[in-house]
DNA sequence: ACCCTTGTGTGCGCTACCGAACACACAAAC
DNA sequence: GTTTGTGTGTTCGGTAGCGCACACAAGGGT
């Protein structure tokens, strides 16, 4: 396991911190740190992006939205990832909204700086590439998920996803933020999370979830969960 | 509109036919036609991958499979794509199944000569890269139309998508592999295929479907898509 | 002509989830 | 202390889709 991450250490996060030192030392200074505020909304849906956003705390969800306003989320990203790949694969808008889910810090890159990046061909850009292949690996999973899954065990996955990405065992996030995550109804949420409670494994109160048997989740959650782990 | 693809005319391929002369010609000499049947499997999921296929006039779906054999298409690939992006994008594996769809024809490419063309960082790499950024638009919809809307709806999509990688309007396809593509029962398309039938937008007769009122179909099928027509 | 496989229609009980409405509890604001 | 909002629990009827079982019909092969 790797350090665990720092939020004004733009290195924390995995992308930024693989680059070899030259390529880095060249980056750094056009770094911008952004904190991140729950509920802030990095790109809306067809809309021009003007940055990317490399999270080191932050939790950043990339949600679909339809015409008549349901949603649904399609990936996650945190530490491990960037916000914004549409600016570098050559598409000038994406069609979903990138939300913060969890607080946090971040780093950004105005699109040329990151456009001249990728298009030195080098490390960086096969560093973007691969972690394109993941997004879409877990887009693919998700898919999957919403189709054969029961809704308690995509909450489980939710959470072990979220957990992932930050250092602690503790959500700031309320049902109802959650279900419009996962494109579902609050109250389903309400009654999963109520019966992952009273099964010990999470502990919650307004807006707070403690995960308190994570191998427990585990065990409850799809396999899903194990399959983007793995990656 | 473009000229409809011509089985054995490679560049009926929109990537391979976007080409510049130029690079064109380098890769014309590796590439192999392959005659793709129905049911075909290119990649088994988790195993590493030999080529990638340009279709012309076949269709590839892909499917993802998990451990207890569900399954739930992700995407759909015809002549305006390639299958096996991981291949460039870096990644060794794809954790789902590239499965024919409707029988067609195919260029191929060996996994070595793809990565020549991508490293060469010109007009060839781009298209793929845009192309792989469509693909990560497609299955967000797909994703988001899994979790929201209705059987009868996602069926008139996939008609209309398949539909649009085929000159004509019949498709070889059971009712049976329709359900295993959406990720569905098949009773489910058959009911909402007699729908359909007693509309009067589809005639359908044991694995041949027409579709004889295509206006209408799109008028029953859902935003999804109109979107990813317009991409 | 015959099977026999393959594709399609139908019925039935069941479950997960939806939509809407409402009760309640905690917290911060006045 | 009271108010107001926000987060959570509960109920109830409705429905889409599931799993299963079976009936039926259209070819294809021998």
């Amino acid at each position: 396991m790797p350090a665990p991450p720092d939020a004004l250490a733009p290195r924390s996060n995995r992308l930024l911190g693989a680059l070899p030192d030259e390529d880095w030392t060249r980056l750094a200074g056009q770094l911008e740190f952004v904190p991140l505020q729950l509920g802030q909304v990095l790109y809306e849906s067809g809309r021009p992006q003007s940055h990317v956003y490399f999270p080191t705390t932050a939790i950043v969800s990339l949600l679909y939205v339809m015409e008549d306003g349901a949603s649904a989320e399609i990936a996650v990203v945190g530490y491990e990832g960037v916000v914004g790949v549409a600016l570098f694969m050559g598409g000038e808008t994406t069609p979903s909204r990138a939300v913060v889910q969890s607080a946090g810090g971040c780093y950004r890159l105005r699109a040329a700086a990151i456009q001249a990046e990728f298009g030195r061909y080098g490390v960086g850009m096969h560093l973007l590439l691969r972690y394109t292949q993941a997004l879409l690996t877990q887009m693919a999973q998700t898919a999957v998920c919403n189709r054969h899954h029961l809704l308690e065990q995509q909450l489980c996955r939710w959470l072990l996803l979220s957990l992932d990405r930050i250092g602690g065992d503790e959500l700031v996030m309320t049902q109802e933020l959650i279900a419009n995550m996962l494109g579902v109804r609050r109250e389903g949420v309400t009654e999963a999370a109520l019966k992952l409670q009273k099964l010990g494994l999470i502990d919650y109160a307004r807006g707070h979830i403690t995960v308190t048997d994570r191998p427990g989740l585990e065990k409850r959650s799809c396999e899903c969960y194990a399959v983007v782990k793995h990656e």
